[in-house]
DNA sequence: CCTTACAATTGATATTTATCAAGACACTGT
DNA sequence: ACAGTGTCTTGATAAATATCAATTGTAAGG
C-alpha cells in the first residue's frame, strides 16, 4: 500500500465514522493493487480470503457450471464484492475478474471480521453495504424471472438512459458479456436490439441512440422495485 | 406477545449471546402470531415495518411485476425474512404469504435497527443472517441462470432427498408453486418430472419414489456452490 | 350429498430462445 | 501493413419453454 493512497481510500464510504485504529488495522495488512484486463482475482469454491473493493475500473462476477458460465453481475467503483463470503468465513460462490485495467482494494478477511467486532461505525457500514447486494440480486433475479429477453434489453436500456442521462448512450461493455448478464445468447442480444427497432432503438456499434423514449418505456414498463437502483 | 412463548423465542439462532436487555428491548414491541394458510403477511413495495421471523410453519415469498407473479422462496423456521429491507430502512421487494398455518415473530424495524446499534453480539447475528439469505439468493440465480429446467428438477428432487434422508421423497408444497419457485410452469413442471423417469424417478401425488440415484445425480450434476445449502 | 373451484395432467400448438454456420468487421500485436 | 483473433451480426434450424384447451381428480363449502 502506497501512503499516498491512504486518503483517497480514507474517504470511501464503508470507512466512514470508523475509528483510525480500525482504519489502520484494516489498512496494515491490505493491498491496493492495480490488475490489467482480464485478470482473474477470484476463483468461485475458493476460502474467502480477502475483502476485494473496486476503487478504479470495472470488475465481472461470474460463476460456471457444468461447462456453462454466466456473468452474474459488474461490479463498479466503490463497491465491494463478495462480502458475504467473508463474513461467513465461507467460499467464493462467484469468480471475478477485471473487465478493464482496474484498481482493486484487498483487506484480509481476518482483519474485516475483526473490526466488524469491535467497531460499530464498521459494523453498520458492512451492514448497509451487504444489504445493498443483497436487494441487488434480488432484483436481478426478479428481473429474470418476471420478465423476457427483450423487456430485460429495454429496461437495461432505460438504465443506461438514465446513468449517463442522455438519449444517446455508450455501452459500458462488450455486447457478450451484456448479453450474458442479461440472460441471453450474443446472437439473440443481436435481434433483441433489432426487435426493439420500431421503438426508436438504434444501434451503431456499442453506440445506442434513443429517439422515442416514451414508446420505449412503454414497452418495457420499468419498475421501482427491479430497475430502481437507489430502491 | 405472550409470556410463555418467551423461552422459546430466546433460544433462536439471531438471539443467541445478546444481552438480556437487548432481547427485552426487542420482544416489548413485538408479536407472535398464528396466521392461516395464504395469509398476506407483507406486499411488495410498502415500507419495512417488521422484520418478519416463521417460528412455526412455511412462508412464500413471492414478486409479481406487469401482471406476472413468480415464486422467489419458500421460508422455514427458524428464519427471518426481508432483512435486508429492515436495516437500510426501505421498502419491501418481494411479498410474502403464509403457504400453511403458521407463526411468525414480529420485531418493529427501529428496535432492530437500534439494538443492531448497541449490541455487537446481536449484530453478528443480524450479519451472519443477511449473508446467508445473499448467499442463498446467488445460489439461487447461479441455479437459473446455468440450468436447464429439468436439471434444476432432478437438483430439487436431490436436495429434498438429502433433506429428508429417503428415497421415497414428499413434495413440501403444491406443485403450482413448486413449478414456480423453480422458474417454470406447471404444465411443463409435469413434463420435467416425465422427462425424469428414465432416471429413476417416480411420481404419485406428492410422493416421488427414486429408483435410481445414482443416474439421477450422474444427469443433474449437482454442484456445492449451487445445492449445498450449508456451503 | 352435491356443487364448485382449483390443482394436475395431457395433447396440440405457438413462442421464445439456443445452436450452428458463415461472413463482416474491428482490434491487436508484430 | 497485415495476419490473426475474436466480436458481432444474420440466416437457417433445432430445442426449450409457454400457451391454450380439454379432462380428470380432489378437496372445501354449503
Amino acid at each position: 500500500m502506497r501512503p499516498d493512497d491512504l486518503p483517497q481510500i480514507r474517504e470511501l464510504n464503508i470507512f466512514k465514522g470508523i475509528s483510525e485504529e480500525s482504519f489502520d488495522e484494516l489498512m496494515r495488512a491490505s493491498f491496493l493493487q492495480t490488475f490489467p484486463a482480464q485478470m482473474e482475482l477470484i476463483e468461485e469454491g475458493e476460502p474467502a480470503d480477502f475483502l476485494h473493493v473496486v476503487v478504479e475500473g470495472c470488475v465481472e462476477l461470474f460463476a460456471q457450471s457444468n461447462g456453462r458460465e454466466s456473468t452474474m453481475a459488474m461490479v463498479y467503483p466503490v463497491s465491494s464484492f463478495i462480502l458475504a463470503a467473508i463474513m461467513k468465513d465461507a467460499v467464493y460462490l462467484m469468480s471475478a475478474r477485471t473487465n478493464k485495467k482496474s484498481r482493486v482494494l484487498m483487506i484480509p478477511a481476518v482483519s474485516v471480521r475483526h473490526v466488524f467486532d469491535t467497531d460499530p461505525a464498521f459494523s453498520k457500514a458492512m451492514v448497509i453495504e451487504l444489504s445493498s447486494c443483497y436487494r441487488g440480486v434480488v432484483k436481478e433475479h426478479k428481473n429474470l424471472k418476471l420478465r423476457t429477453s427483450v423487456e430485460r434489453l429495454a429496461n437495461r436500456i432505460l438504465r443506461y438512459r438514465q446513468k449517463q442521462q442522455n438519449d444517446q448512450i455508450t455501452l459500458p461493455y462488450d455486447k457478450k458479456i451484456l448479453a450474458s448478464n442479461l440472460g441471453m445468447t450474443p446472437e439473440n442480444l443481436s435481434r433483441a436490439f433489432n426487435t426493439l427497432k420500431p421503438y426508436g432503438v438504434k444501434v451503431e456499434g456499442n453506440k445506442i441512440t434513443l429517439s422515442d423514449v416514451e414508446q420505449l418505456a412503454k414497452f418495457a414498463k420499468p419498475s421501482k422495485l427491479i430497475d430502481d437502483q437507489s430502491v
